[in-house]
RNA sequence: GUGACUGUAGCUCAAUUGGUUAGAGCACCGGUCUGUGGCACCGGGGGUUGCGGGUUCAAUCCCCGUCAGUCACCCCA
């Protein structure tokens, strides 16, 4: 369509905004309960930020353009230069470990598919100054448990783990030399989506003889540690990255998501900064993008210019974990404004003058409650009451109130059938002289009976 | 950046081998029902058929271009 969006770019409707909202909230609400801090940085930075370490050749997929100070400048496509140079700058002064988290949103310039936009938010998690397997543990921890905070179990998204350590000493134990070793990480990374015809070629040319292919490509059809360890041992290097997964295994059996994992030498992550420890997320089917991947990357900080820390972190973007809640139903948002109480008027109900309502307003909503009612004094006052009643239950409000007569007003609960909804009546000149009683008492009965689960308030579940 | 497919109302879709004024449901707006409806009924606003050319007496339909979307490559922070 004409005059939208930028190609690649969202526009976010309430609706949609609201399914944001939803993914953010979940986000935080984890990384708070693991206790990160939230932190973020510039949108815009410096386009040597992301060429010194990448090269040139990732200017293809920036935005990136000369400011009005003749500066090089990009938008962020990714978070963990900002990270790094902030945690860089002050790493003596912060306390360790590092744990923070943002939500930014990041940019890149290329083609947009599904799942894949040049635009999106990704919640970004990093732990800074330590180095033992548990941090990887917990890490991986947050990433899961957002899944369950978003009503996804195990059957819905598994967590693929794998250790490029792990993977080193085994391609060793193979016989690779060390100049093989990138070569074959590159096809172990794409093993899925190479004909196997082609893998043993590319492993081939690469000086491999077939035995050597054959065990690598047995490598990444391994699902258990302890199969690895029956055909390879557990003398010397091998031995000790065993024990560190075998640490890092029970760990996540003891903070009780081992039944989301599986091992899984394929993944590498395409990243050639990552050091041990590797995961990615994804839908049980295996029909979107990767939801989250992440892992530990030991020597970036260092290289990016910062201090020498072990670090490890994860990139979460709510493209794909959005298209996943979509397809399962998981998504779905109240509509409308959700406001408390609209206030009716109109024929039905007593007529007053739409100052009544206007005062009536004022005061709920000193007392915290989202009020709605007609703008249009008019309408407030000769519209059918039970066409704004129509008109508030279509606004997502929850409750009706209007003057009953000339000593109430009522509250009419809006969800579901009106006959089972709450109602009460609340004396009106109180209410209209702000007696604190009396508005509490409307109040505290509205939080009571028209919020909450159990009325069956809006929710983020789908209707039953 | 390469290739394939697809573009009709806010959404989901119609429209006879090319043929009058491009329709419907949902959504939206207004009204009727003096009170229970997750109604019902009546009415209304909305479209340069993505855009621009071409062929034709006539184009939503055929052709070319362009833009956008989807998918596969490339890339994956």
């Amino acid at each position: 369509m004409a005059g939208g969006a930028l190609p690649g770019f969202r526009d976010f409707y309430p609706h949609e905004f609201a399914q944001r909202a939803h993914i953010f909230r979940a986000w935080r609400e984890v990384a708070r309960r693991y206790a990160f801090s939230e932190y973020d940085g510039p949108p815009l930075e410096p386009l040597d930020l992301y060429t010194k370490k990448s090269g040139d050749e990732i200017v293809g997929q920036l935005y990136n353009f000369k400011d009005k100070g003749d500066r090089d400048v990009a938008l962020r496509p990714e978070m963990t230069p900002t990270f790094a140079r902030m945690v860089g700058a002050r790493a003596n002064a912060l306390r360790k470990p590092v744990r923070w988290f943002s939500i930014p949103q990041l940019f890149r310039y290329e083609r947009a598919q599904r799942g894949r936009l040049r635009e999106h938010f990704q919640l970004n998690v990093d732990i800074v100054g330590e180095a033992s397997e548990l941090a990887d543990a917990e890490l991986l921890c947050v990433a899961i448990d957002i899944m369950k905070e978003l009503d996804l179990g195990p059957a819905d998204v598994r967590a693929r783990v794998s250790d490029r350590l792990l993977l080193n000493a085994l391609l060793a134990a193979i016989g690779v030399a060390s100049e093989q070793v990138p070569v074959v990480f590159s096809v172990i990374d794409k093993i899925d989506r190479v004909s196997a015809a082609a893998t043993e070629e590319k492993l081939a040319e690469t000086g491999l003889n077939p035995s050597q292919i054959a065990r690598i490509v047995g490598l990444t059809a391994r699902q258990t540690l302890d199969s690895l360890k029956r055909e390879f041992g557990t003398d010397g290097a091998l031995g000790e990255r065993f024990a560190v997964l075998d640490r890092y295994l029970a760990h996540l059996t003891a903070l009780g998501v081992d039944d989301w994992i599986d091992l899984d030498l394929r993944i590498v992550r395409g990243l050639a900064y990552y050091t041990g420890i590797v995961f990615e997320l994804f839908d049980a089917k295996g029909e979107l993008r990767a939801i989250c991947g992440g892992g530990r990357y030991d020597t970036l900080l260092e290289s990016l210019g910062g201090a020498n820390l072990p670090a490890l972190g994860f990139g979460m973007g709510d493209v794909v974990l959005g298209e996943l809640l979509k397809e399962r139903g998981l998504l779905t948002v109240p509509e409308g404004s959700g406001a408390d109480l609209f206030i009716v008027g109109g024929n039905g109900v007593l007529q007053h003058g739409i100052a009544h309502a206007l005062r009536l307003a004022s005061i709920l909503r000193d007392a915290g409650l989202s009020v709605d009612y007609s703008l249009n004094a008019e309408v407030y006052q000769t519209r059918a009451s039970r066409n704004q009643v129509d008109s508030a239950k279509k606004s997502g409000a929850r409750a009706a109130i209007y003057f009953d007569n000339e000593t109430d007003v009522v509250v009419q609960g809006l969800i579901g059938k009106l006959n089972d909804a709450p109602k009460m009546s609340f004396p009106a000149v109180p209410l209209l002289a702000n007696t604190p009683h009396a508005v509490a008492v409307l109040k505290n009965w509205y939080e009571l009976n028209l919020t909450g689960s159990a009325t069956g308030a809006p929710s983020l579940t789908p209707d039953a």
